[in-house]
DNA sequence: TCATTCTATTTTGTATACAAAAATAAGAAA
DNA sequence: TTTCTTATTTTTGTATACAAAATAGAATGA
């Protein structure tokens, strides 16, 4: 028998506040103010600071010039950098996955797209940007580098807020999973330039569409 | 006239605590107890917590599995992996600066490389190691993508504790030296792949040396 | 009307207090 | 001695309090 779990108020505020950001509930720009969101959760300010703090550091927020923080907001420039930065990292994951590739890590890739097709097919966008995520996550674990995963996933969390407005209609789904079925022949292949080329290149795809909509 | 510059003490112990951690005073392995902090930076236990907050979400501290944070360690394994990233960052920072020179930026690579080789000739460590930052930065700075620039700064702050362990003696520092002197050729030729590959054969060879001293 | 200074209010940064959890130490039983 | 239990002490997580800074608002003068 397992423990509770007992989880800490900090960490309850920032898995909270890290799922309405991601989830879009809470937009880029919106000021974040430490006592109102003690009462929110019902607890005390010491928490909420701590759970800002973390979400700062993580870049999911960002401390305004004048007081307060906010939802980390990036215009076009900025968007085209991180990006950028965000492209160079998932590529050099996907040619250290391409080479590195296990059997479970190959289930884990496979399973996580059936997902997202399901989801495309069903037109649940919902379901489709959580297994997109997952979708990448296993990626990332395919280098088998914890640390390439960590920051993959961060700049994930950061550009969340963005790519998931790119996906409006089901043809968007669609047009996504087939990107995704690409990039996985270039993986699977194991020659690891082509991987690394077709992360490339589906990023980029994730860039122009993330563009469009912002 | 400027400002006195009020700095919080947040902040104070923050930097005060990363200097000590790049300095090698504090130690891989070294535990953190906030009230022996609070009492040592004669603050309270909030802002002492808040540093350590902070410097966990950056990596150069860990919340060990029972109790306390500590100052980073890793086994060689894991220390692999944070090269490993870390080679693939500055990998493509130095592809991506080669694409985007300019005069301002050469001329910022130049003075630092040219401080590295004073220090180097003088046998002066402790100039060394600054310098060989200010030089590895004035790359990053040259990317123009301050999110690429930050998470190289990110990952040259955790790994500083192994890295600066292997400048023992002024053969050292001056073959150093001259390692960044073909890191330059290569990124100032203007031939993107000549740059990240001179990288990642100085990221290499800065890394056997650390393995070696750890 | 606009600018400016002063006042009031909000909000943050830091200190302190306290309860709960964990680690440590001590003692008892095998 | 070793192991198990229990008591003690540390240490952490959260709440609360308060002063200083920042913002907003009101009043004053041009």
């Amino acid at each position: 028998m397992r423990e509770p779990a007992k989880i800490s108020v900090t960490k309850r505020i920032e898995a909270a506040l890290m799922e309405e950001i991601a989830a879009g509930e809470l937009e880029p720009g919106v000021r974040l103010d430490e006592a109102g969101l003690a009462a929110r959760f019902e607890a005390s300010r010491t928490p909420v600071r701590e759970a800002l703090t973390r979400l700062t550091a993580q870049g999911i927020l960002v401390e305004g010039a004048r007081r307060g923080v906010f939802v980390a907001q990036y215009d076009r420039e900025e968007l085209a950098q991180i990006f950028e930065a965000m492209h160079e990292i998932e590529a050099a994951c996907a040619r250290i996955a391409s080479q590195r590739l296990t059997l479970l890590s190959r289930t884990d890739i496979e399973t996580a797209q059936a997902n997202c097709i399901a989801a495309a097919k069903a037109g649940d966008r919902t379901a489709y940007l959580r297994a997109n995520e997952a979708f990448h996550m296993a990626i990332y674990k395919s280098t088998g580098n914890p640390y390439m995963a960590e920051i993959a996933s961060e700049f994930r969390r950061r550009t969340g807020p963005f790519r998931s407005k790119k996906f409006q209609t089901k043809e968007d789904l669609i047009a996504s999973a087939q990107s995704h079925q690409e990039l996985i022949n270039d993986i699977f292949s194991e020659d690891s330039a082509a991987a690394s080329k077709g992360m490339r290149s589906h990023m980029t795809e994730s860039f122009l569409q993330a563009l469009r909509a912002n």
